[in-house]
DNA sequence: AAGCCGGGGAG
DNA sequence: CTCCCAGGCTT
């Protein structure tokens, strides 16, 4: 049975973990809980290797929890421009003044009050008391769903209710008895999922190393390993078309701050059109496409209009086609470069012209970031003939 | 329970 | 191309 296995478990973890797990990663050595707690969320969701790149300076930037309460939003979403899902951004600066203000400037050590603060789930309260704090809370990220699931044969979707509450309590069950060997198992069972236990190309169907658990793995006994954890199928992401605006006047290019709660929320982009289902591409559409363009020119700048003759004349011509994918979408952004005599000002304070050297102060979507970099590159072109 | 939110790497 | 990921929040 798997008496056995649950008892060992944890012991059998560590000691695979000494030989076999990662070793020298910046923020396995770290004991401070901001520090901890920072490495957390920007782990979310993203690859060890950007965050390789983007820890150390995020840390520079902000070496404390009160420097973080106290900077602008801005200024951390600029930081963060090219991480993805924002929202830890904002959460990361208004846990930062949560803890200022209810918490005295300090982390608390219970998960419970952990998982209170902005931004921090079940997993990652578990995942900072354990490294920070070394307590005896559980995680339960993709690494360990699938590695419980395999080695116990958890069947049935892990996103319904109670298979998740099985993994849960197990993954509680499993904990070693001694506080202190908290942070190494805990990195241990992310190690074991992201470099032997994983998703594609698990180390047991290699060949090339031996598993510590092939003889108990329920999966790796019914020949079940790629099949678990079974999850439902999500059906093509759909695929849509916008236009943006990019509006030059010499080295200036007009940006537009985004709504919090859209895609790419509170950074700064090209003024854009509304998504439209994605269109096939033809003469006619492109006239469509065309004037789309054109009403969301007079959206921007209402005194306007795009016309050769007057004195602070606009042009208007077609550029990039740039493809982007996300989680649940396609989008297919087509630029439009429109030149003008002047630098009309704005009312708003969410309209702005921005020297091309200033844009890396601005928090960018990546795809936006790469498109004004090569405008950057090629400065000196006049797009104005 | 399902949808939403980015980006980059692996296969 | 498709799938995956050190998830959490909203509906």
């Amino acid at each position: 049975m798997s008496e056995a296995l649950i008892k060992h478990f944890a012991t059998k973890l560590i000691a695979w973990h000494g030989k076999d797990g990662r070793q020298g990663l910046p923020w396995q050595s770290i004991r401070d809980p901001y520090a901890v707690w920072v490495s957390e969320i920007m782990l979310q969701q993203t690859q060890v290797a950007t965050v390789l790149e983007r820890y150390p300076r995020f840390m520079k930037r902000f070496p404390t929890v009160k420097k973080l309460a106290t900077a602008p939003l801005d200024d951390v979403l600029a930081e963060w421009a090219g991480l993805g899902y924002y929202t830890r951004a904002r959460n990361l600066h208004a846990c930062a003044k949560q803890v200022m203000e209810e918490f005295g400037g300090e982390f608390p050590k219970d998960p419970v009050l952990l998982e209170q603060l902005k931004g921090i789930g079940r997993s990652t309260a578990g995942a900072i008391a354990a490294f920070a704090f070394h307590e005896r809370a559980p995680i339960l990220d993709a690494n360990v769903k699938r590695i419980l699931a395999r080695l116990f044969g958890v069947d049935g979707a892990i996103q319904e209710k109670a298979v998740n509450d099985e993994l849960w309590l197990l993954a509680k069950t499993l904990l070693p008895k001694k506080a202190p060997d908290m942070p190494v198992y805990t990195q241990a069972l992310m190690d074991f999922g992201a470099t032997w236990c994983t998703s594609r190309k698990p180390i047991c169907l290699s060949g090339e190393r031996k598993c510590p658990f092939a003889k108990e793995c329920q999966a790796n006994l019914t020949n079940q390993i790629l099949v678990l954890p079974r999850k439902v199928i999500k059906e093509k992401s759909p695929e849509f078309n916008c236009d943006m605006l990019l509006l030059r006047h010499g080295d200036s290019v007009l940006l537009q701050r985004r709504s919090e709660k859209a895609i790419w929320g509170g950074l700064w982009s090209l003024p854009e059109s509304i998504w439209r289902a994605k269109e096939k591409s033809s003469p006619a559409t492109d006239n469509a496409v065309n004037l789309t363009a054109k009403e969301l020119f007079k959206l921007v700048l209402p005194n306007e209009v795009i016309s050769s003759t007057s004195k602070n004349y606009y042009s208007i011509e077609r550029g990039l086609d740039i493809k982007h994918v996300f989680t649940h979408r396609r989008l297919w952004m087509q630029i439009w470069h429109v030149s003008s005599g002047s630098a009309v000002k704005f009312a708003s304070k969410d309209l702005k012209w921005v020297p091309l050297r200033q844009l890396g102060q601005y928090g960018l979507p990546q795809p936006i970031k790469l498109l004004l970099q090569g405008l950057s590159l090629t400065r000196g072109d006049d797009l104005r003939n």
